[in-house]
DNA sequence: TCCATGATTGTTGCT
DNA sequence: AGCAACAATCATGGA
């Protein structure tokens, strides 16, 4: 049962559930363009290798309520409706609920560690000319050998081996 | 015609 | 150490 939700569960309920605050600063748009022109790809002179940031244990979580949402919602076809749905959800569950979540986006992480990795190293040989890196801090680099994408991804699933326990705090 | 926006939270990166 | 912007999504609106 829906109860009252429905499709125009999106309107009106936020204050009710949560206020959650304030959008941090009046919220900062999607990305950030300083240029209409530039696009998101398009020309994408910027650095089409750069990586994205890597999405959070929410975002991963999202991916998957998406889908589900959609398909109890079909109907919905606002952005904003999975976001506020699976914001409020986020919420409701609980850190063991999220753990695997957290344990794919952490994982996620790694790689992007490892592509920004690939991607310094590809700035530096580019950039290398005479500019002069003040701070080479950050590139480090030592050997090109990048490219090598170590795919090793077994485990996930939802197969816990441990068998700890659902801690239900409170 | 086509890009930007909206909404969620988390995480990353810069200052 | 803290703040700001950005990560996906997708229909709709404004230019």
């Amino acid at each position: 049962m829906k109860s009252g939700k429905g499709k125009g569960a999106v309107k009106n309920s936020k204050e009710s559930l949560k206020p959650v605050d304030d959008r941090r600063v009046g919220k900062r748009k999607a990305a950030a363009k300083p240029d209409k022109s530039n696009k998101r790809q398009a020309k994408a002179k910027k650095d089409p290798n750069k990586p994205k940031r890597p999405p959070s244990a929410f975002f991963v979580f999202l991916e998957e309520f998406r889908a589900t949402f959609k398909k109890e919602n079909p109907n919905v076809k606002a952005v904003s409706a999975v976001g506020k749905a699976g914001g409020q959800k986020w919420k409701s569950m609980s850190e063991a609920e999220k753990a695997p979540y957290e344990a794919k986006a952490a994982k996620r992480k790694t790689e992007y560690e490892k592509l920004m990795n690939a991607y310094n190293k590809k700035q530096a040989s580019t950039a290398e000319d005479g500019g002069d890196e003040s701070d080479r801090s950050k590139s480090e680099i030592n050997d090109e050998d990048e490219e090598e994408a170590h795919q090793e991804e077994e485990e996930d699933d939802d197969d816990e081996e441990d068998d700890d326990d659902e801690e239900d705090d409170d």
